[in-house]
RNA sequence: GCCGGAGUGGCGGAAUGGUAGACGCGGCGGUCUCAAAAACCGUUGGGGGGUGACUCUCGUGUCGGUUCGAAUCCGACCUUCGGCACCA
């Protein structure tokens, strides 16, 4: 019978639903929570998906095999905006849309043969699972670590909503690449800042991620330590903090530059003469979008505005400026010039001729501010500083920040990159955040008991996508939880990275209707053990479950410090080098790949061609070359199944080809093995089994009429049984084909015999200063000095060698005899 | 500018101090066939020598270093990808 993967791979499939495969098993001793990120349910899997699928899947029976209870969920991260769009466009409702597409996807999952407790299926836009999402924001809310506050946000305009800091890139939206523009709007925000540091700090524990994610999470967060200083202003009693890495450099502030929306502005410069310059360049920063702003191109400008304030340490007076490249949302919206040891401050003395003081001398060099044409950015030792001069700058940074607290001016202080998580979307389709504003009582919790708060269905969407909930009566009118009088709904629903940030934890616990997850159980179960995933959320979605698990921590409702332990960032499927894409018209769907050789061959592919962390180009050639092999392992177990499972074969010991053979497959058993455990290199693990299988063609070539039985029989079993992970249904047919009852994916993963490994000779190579110069076969297990005198016997060692003398012999038992010669 | 990763045949990739190029794709030659496809067998880094079993030589981005021995370790540089970037 010919491989027919279009008759077995729904055969096995419905095998496994039907004896109720996959279920998770609880308790145990061995846990293993594998975790590939839910989709989004766009209504097509892509290649990107069936590359992640196909990793944890072959994680996921290998596991089982080595004896873990595995928890292998799948849900949807069902609320998001092309749901709405679709819905603007189509006239259908989202949640028909959401719902529809999770359908035609899961088909398409079980199609693959990926092994999921579909019992533990979550969904976030399901009032059961949102219910919970809302029930933590009120935790937040609780502890204070939600908040409303009128800030510059970022608005998309094709989006209609604004968005967190993590979610624009580059200036741009990250679903839709609009441009996004700055408002001033009130907003609800998560205080992940006040998680920052440990944010940081805790990356240290996850030595099972990547680098660069951590690096990328280390940049994100960006922290900085040095020194809050307060000046006073002349004249006033307002004092001006400002934020500084450098107070080594205190003694050398010569201005001191405000920005564009620093709240003093208006009242030191009112009045002041200069105060239309200074509205004026307000006005136009302000004006700037926030990538205009940030751009290296844009041209510094600054403007005196009319007051002075007092260096603390010298009581000398410098002139406070107002500049546009000064951030009010890092520091304190306010900075100290030091142009003799900043390259920006000084190129922007040079422009506004402001005065230069060097206060940090090169350890063989004295300085002069007139004739500088660069600031001096190295380390050295103070100058000018009072009673600081002479002091090592790293260490006089220490006694100044000591200083300035013993007076009371100052102090030292971290500062960080990230911002609060801004969480408040204008749009339709996510959980509503669960707040209600009375007029008489303010802002107040919906109380517990009212939860959900549930999306109404009856609503007219327009274009625009303005919010359909803010013109919804039935929505909107509620009764205040506290007074009972008349009160109104927050109409702006939650981000959905809310959602994502804690279904991990859902799926240890999913039908639970009293609590967002047990302790118990997810303690069971939590942290996941390998979290698989794109690179694409390094930061976003990564940063905020972090964030997420460690509130949840602090509360004493979880054990896990960390989300996941380790993590895998897979790479991307590319086609002719480039991103699979509509407009470039090279996109492959898993479908098409299905349909044409099976799932089975898909996924040897996708797991063959390039290791998991790398991108990966596409190739229809690779994909028949997986094919053919999967025909071939099928012509072999099927051609010679008989014969393996003759019975009545009189006994006769394995000649030598027949012990290389069964060494050549405990060795790819070995291999694949080490590969799957310990570095996830499943290329390496298929091309060990490939080679494999081509030996056993070369033995039953040589060897047709007189196969040795046993070793077949065995040989062919370990080959069912290490090639299953990765083809799954193939693997259950051959298994069946040898005579085995039950499932292959039900069986012991092999131990492979060590002693079966050792080869009776090895081939070892003789180097003459490093090159090599001949090969021998020897008996394995030979001694240094039995290995170099056999070396010496080679004939070409022995021409090379001529008339030179051997100083030394570097010997690598079985492997290697270098001879140093002169 | 700062930080991190990657550079190996025609291509995807293997080898993380010990035989460079496993395995696969593609190419070439053959078997089977009326023929083709499929399948199977052999061969395949560059250059040179030999009728031949073979053999010499160069070769892992570049240049240097460490070592008996380097794709692998160290230093400098080049290219490329990614993150951060007027963050004080």
């Amino acid at each position: 019978m010919d491989y027919s993967p279009g008759v077995i791979e729904p055969k096995w499939q419905k095998y496994w639903e039907e004896h109720g495969f996959y279920k998770t098993v609880e308790g145990g001793e061995k846990k293993y929570y594998l975790l590939e990120m839910f989709p989004y349910p766009s209504g097509k899997l892509h290649m990107g998906h069936m590359r992640v699928y196909s990793i944890g899947d072959v994680l996921a029976r290998f596991l089982t095999m080595r004896g873990y209870n595995v928890l292998h969920p799948m849900g949807w991260d069902a609320f998001g905006l092309p749901a709405e769009n679709a819905a603007i466009e189509h006239q259908v409702h989202p949640a028909q849309w959401t719902y529809d597409n999770i359908a035609a996807m899961k088909k398409q999952q079980k199609a693959l043969g990926i092994s999921y407790d579909w019992e533990r299926e979550v969904t976030t836009c399901a009032p059961d699972y949102y219910k919970w999402t809302q029930w933590l924001f009120l935790f937040f809310y609780g502890r204070n670590l939600a908040y409303k506050k009128k800030a510059a946000v970022n608005w998309c305009p094709q989006c209609a909503t604004v968005l967190a800091n993590e979610q624009v890139e580059e200036g741009g939206c990250w679903r839709c690449g609009e441009i996004v523009v700055v408002k001033d709007l009130e907003q609800w925000f998560l205080k992940i800042t006040d998680y920052a540091e440990r944010l940081i700090a805790d990356l240290r524990l996850l030595s099972g991620w990547p680098e660069r994610v951590r690096v990328m999470q280390e940049n994100w967060i960006g922290k900085s330590e040095g020194a809050e200083i307060r000046f006073s202003v002349k004249g006033k009693t307002l004092k001006l903090p400002v934020f500084t890495t450098r107070p080594d450099t205190l003694y050398g502030v010569t201005y001191l530059v405000l920005a564009a929306e620093h709240p003093l502005l208006d009242e030191l410069a009112g009045g002041a003469e200069q105060e239309a310059a200074v509205r004026d360049l307000v006005a136009r920063t302000r004006k700037l979008t926030d990538v205009a702003r940030s751009s290296t191109e844009m041209v510094k400008e600054g403007v005196f505005t009319g007051a002075y304030c007092l260096n603390p340490v010298t009581g000398e007076e410098v002139p406070i400026l107002v500049g546009n490249y000064v951030l009010m949302g890092y520091g304190t919206g306010a900075v100290m010039g030091v142009p003799a040891h900043d390259e920006r401050d000084f190129e922007f003395a040079k422009k506004y001729n402001l005065p230069i003081r060097v206060v940090i001398s090169p350890p063989d060099d004295i300085l002069n501010a007139a004739e500088m044409t660069e600031a001096y950015l190295a380390q050295g030792v103070l100058v000018n500083s009072a009673h600081f001069t002479g002091m090592a700058n790293k260490k006089a940074g220490q006694a100044i920040i000591a200083y300035l607290k013993e007076k009371g001016w100052g102090e030292g202080k971290i500062s960080f990159r990230l911002r609060d998580w801004l969480i408040s979307r204008q749009r339709y389709w996510g959980a509503p955040i669960p707040i209600i504003y009375c007029d008489a009582c303010g802002m107040l919790p919906v109380p517990e008991k009212d939860l959900p708060v549930l999306l109404p269905e009856n609503v007219v969407f327009k274009a625009g996508g303005q919010s359909p909930l803010k013109q919804h009566a039935a929505f909107l009118d509620v009764e205040c939880p506290s007074c009972g009088s008349d009160a109104r709904r927050e109409t702006d629903t939650m981000d959905t990275f809310i959602c994502s940030s804690w279904y991990f934890f859902r799926y240890t616990d999913p039908k639970n209707a009293e609590q967002a997850f047990s302790r118990e159980k997810s303690d069971a179960w939590m942290p996941v053990d390998q979290y698989i995933g794109g690179i694409e959320h390094a930061i976003l979605h990564l940063l905020y479950a972090r964030f997420l698990t460690k509130v949840l921590y602090d509360a004493g409702l979880t054990q896990a410090v960390e989300p996941f332990s380790r993590l895998l960032a897979q790479g991307m499927v590319n086609k002719d080098g480039a991103k699979m894409s509509k407009s470039k018209g090279n996109v492959v769907s898993p479908d098409e790949i299905i349909k044409k050789y099976g799932a089975d061959t898909g996924r040897l592919f996708i797991l063959f061609a390039a290791p998991p962390e790398k991108d990966l180009d596409w190739n229809e050639r690779g994909v028949e070359g997986c094919y053919r092999f999967l025909k071939r392992v099928w012509r072999l177990v099927d051609g010679y199944a008989d014969i393996a499972r003759a019975e009545n074969v009189e006994f006769a010991a394995p000649d030598e080809s027949a012990l290389a053979l069964r060494r050549a497959f405990h060795l790819a058993l070995k291999k694949v093995t080490d590969d799957i455990e310990q570095r996830f290199n499943f290329n390496t693990a298929i091309s060990a089994v490939m080679e494999a299988v081509n030996l056993a063609y070369g033995y039953i070539n040589e060897k047709e009429a007189d196969i040795h039985r046993a070793v077949l029989a065995e040989v062919l079993e370990i080959l069912a049984l290490i090639l299953a992970p990765f083809a799954p249904h193939l693997g259950e047919e051959m298994w069946a084909r040898l005579g085995n009852n039950g499932s292959v994916h039900l069986q012991a993963w092999p131990e492979y015999d060590p002693k079966v490994l050792q080869a009776e000779n090895v081939e070892i190579v003789v180097q003459i200063n490093g090159k090599v110069r001949g090969r021998l076969i020897i008996p394995a297990g030979l001694g240094a000095a039995a290995m170099q005198a056999k070396a010496l016997t080679d004939e070409r060692v022995v021409l090379a060698l001529a008339g030179q003398q051997v100083l030394k012999a570097v010997i690598v038992p079985d492997k290697l005899v270098n001879l140093v010669v002169r």
